[in-house]
This record gives structure tokens, sequence and C-alpha cells, in this order.
DNA sequence: GCTGCACGCCGATCTTGACCTCCACGATGT
DNA sequence: ACATCGTGGAGGTCAAGATCGGCGTGCAGC
């Protein structure tokens, strides 16, 4: 079994003779940590099954015996990263009753979650493997089960009618993710504080302009 | 040759015997049609040559006649779609000099580029290839052309630096395509016109709100 | 009318990458 | 010594991109 250089294996592990091995749970750990770098970085298609046993230093049985097939393996990594933004979104919009701070504290989940180390966020906002449906559901209801938190707040102090609310929260979602991913991109000519406070301002100034008296 | 139904080709056309055949451009046109239908419907991934071909009613030969491969089928039709969305965005900012009506002109642009009959937007906005660099490369040029010149106008308006206004015009830019997206995917509950107008009042609401005064 | 050529076309096949499995090995605990 | 567990070298299988070698038609020239 090569070694990417002597002595160690991929991860910098001192080499494991035959059968040096884990107990299950940490290896399935390891797996997952291996095949999230390996699918963040390349994508699902180009990622191989080859790569991940690789990045783990293990040969691919390892992996089948852990997970079923190759897409039951993104999905366990895309649930994680799913429930990740969902979970931090619910926070931020609990974690205080004042909008303003609320549209602030949302905008920083997204902020933070685009720039977390291991890039979970890819597999949800740059999946290509959407022609999947298990993985479509997912990804949908991401945006779905934030815009819908954010539309209650939207519906509760406009009065606006549900489709409008859900609307215009599907949009502050969009705004959040697409500047994040841009911002991420783009090398940090501004801190990432700067950028989700920037960002916040402008969808606060544009949903605070509707007043409950306000119709279209 | 088998064909969908007897007496018909794929696409309704009568059948035509061995040597029924187009000049040269018009085939060419006619399977750049068929490749995006099935692109569309399907992804880059799932797509096969195969499918392509037996949309198009031809053997796989004839397609390798006129594209070098699969990617470059692609690339042609990611080209044309990705031309269309920016230059409709650019004349959306220039037909007028009233600020709020280009930002209505260009969400209207965005929500016609979802809602187009054949579905064009998805091979820039679900791209399912953006691991390839000459995808990416072109994906990334709308988003990026496309804030570009709304972040020359918000520049121009408010005074701020060229990175604020980039990441402002990039929030803008978010909004639009993920809202119409949803729109387009959520069945009509508002018209095209009224989603439309809702969101660029959102969008109007937030950047009419940064005075030159205003510092960050 | 016949022949040769240009053009557009296709059935069959090749090639290859990658998912997944077979069968057996080594370490460990009892 | 044996059972169990975690593991790996080697390879089976197949889908799909791409190509080979040749065919049929229409037309111009003789």
């Amino acid at each position: 079994m090569t070694a990417g250089s002597p002595d160690t294996t991929p991860d910098g592990a001192l080499p494991r003779p035959r059968g040096g091995r884990m107990p299950r749970r940490e290896r399935r750990v390891q797996l997952l940590e291996s095949a999230l770098e390996v699918f963040v970085a390349q994508g699902y298609h180009a990622a191989a099954m080859d790569d991940i046993a690789e990045r783990a230093g293990v040969s691919k049985p390892v992996l089948y015996q852990h997970f079923p097939g190759k897409l039951d393996l993104y999905l366990a990594l895309l649930d994680a990263s799913c429930d990740t933004i969902i979970d931090g979104c619910r926070e931020a919009l609990a974690s205080t009753t004042a909008n303003k701070d609320r549209v602030a504290a949302t905008m920083k989940v997204f902020y933070s979650y685009v720039a977390s180390e291991e890039g979970a966020f890819r597999l949800v906002f740059e999946s290509d493997l959407t022609s999947e449906p298990d993985v479509r559901e997912r990804v949908d209801r991401v945006t779905i089960e934030c815009a819908s938190m954010i539309a209650d707040v939207i519906r509760t102090d406009t009065g606006l009618p549900d489709e409008a609310s859900e609307l215009l929260a599907v949009s502050l979602v969009g705004m959040a993710q697409v500047s994040a991913r841009f911002w991420l991109a783009g090398g940090g000519g501004i801190s990432q504080d700067d950028a989700a406070a920037l960002i916040a301002g402008l969808a606060w100034r544009g949903i605070r302009g509707y007043p409950m008296t306000d119709d279209h």
C-alpha cells in the first residue's frame, strides 16, 4: 500500500500494518472526514471512492463496510451540513426579539457557515448532484426551512400575505448565500464581520420598509 | 433505427430514410436544441450522448461531426445562455437613468430569464459541472459581470468603496436569481410581474437607504 | 445514361473509468 | 487453538464517451 511519503499514511499518521485497526465508530468518523475533504474539493462526480479510501489511508472495501454505497456516504455528509445551517438559522432568529438584530444574527450565521474551515457548505450551496432526488430534496429543504422561519417574522411584522412573505424571505436567503460565497471567493478584501454587517444592513433597510399598511 | 412510435421520429417529424439529411448548419442548430432539452431536464452528468442523439433523431456519430465532444456541446449552450442574461442585464440598466426603474427593469430581466420556456437558465444557475474550470469560469462570469454593472451604479450614487459596492451588488444578484428560481418552482402563486415587482421593491428600499454621507 | 465525387449519415465496436464485490489474511481476545 | 473483527489485493461488471469503416443520395460532368 503506497503512502504519500515514507513512514506515514496520507493523513500523517504512522503506518499501520495489515490489521492495524480502529474501533468501528472511530473508523466511520475518520472515513466521513476524509470523504468530506474529497467531496468538497472535487464535487460528487469527480470524487472517486479510490480517492476517498486513499485519503483515509484504507482500502475500498473498508468504505463499503461502513456505507452501503457512494451516494449514502455523500448523503450522510449532506445531512450533517444541512442540519448545521438550518439549526444555526433557527438559533439566530431565536437569539433576540429585535428584528434588526435577528437580521444581523442570521447574516452572521450564513457567513460563518460559508467561512468554516472544512467547507461543508459546498455540499449544500454548490452540489453537483442535484439531479438526484434525495440530494435535491435536502438542498431545497435548506432554502425552504430557513426562508420559512424568516417568513414567519416578516408575516407577523408586516401583515403581508403568505406567498409574498415567503418570496421576500427566499430573496433574503439568496442574498445571504450568494454574497457569502462571493465574499469567500474574493479573498477577503472586507473582513467577514464587516461583510456580514454590510449585507445585513442592506437587508434590514429593505425589509423594514414594509409597514403594516403597505399593500401591493 | 427505432422510433418512439411507429411512423415518427422522437421530435414528431416523419421518418427519414438513410440519407434523409439536412444541410450542415441546420443540423447543428437542431442538435443544439435537442441537447439543451436533455441537459436542462437531466443535468450534464445524467445526460448521455445517446439520449441527445435519440432526441435529435440521429445517431451518435452525427453529434461528433458537429461537436468535438460532450463538454464542447455543453459549453456552446452555456455560452449562449450566459450571453442572454448578461446582455439582458446590461440593457435593463441602460434603459433608464432613474435608479428605481433600473432596479425594477433588472429584476424583470432575471425573472423573464428564469421563466423562459426552454429553461436555459438551469445551465447557468443550476449547473452540475462547476467542478470543470471552463464551466466555472463562465458561471462565475455571469455573477461578476452583472454585479459589476450594478456596482457601478451603487458606487456612483452612494460613494461607497469598491469592495462594498461589489458585495452589495452581488447580494442583489443573489436575491434576484434565488427568488426567481424559487418563484418558478413554486408554481406561480404570485404572477411573474408581481413577484418581480415585490423583490424589486425590497431591493430598492434596501439600496436607496445608502445616502452619500453613510459610511460603515 | 453512366460514373465519380461530395456530403451527410449510421451500425457496430472500442476503450476506459469507476462502482462494487470476492476471497483470503492478520491481529486480538478468550 | 479458535472465533471474531477489521482489513486489503485483485478483479468483475457495466455505462457511457468516442471512433471505425463503410453506406446511400444527389448532382455535375462526360
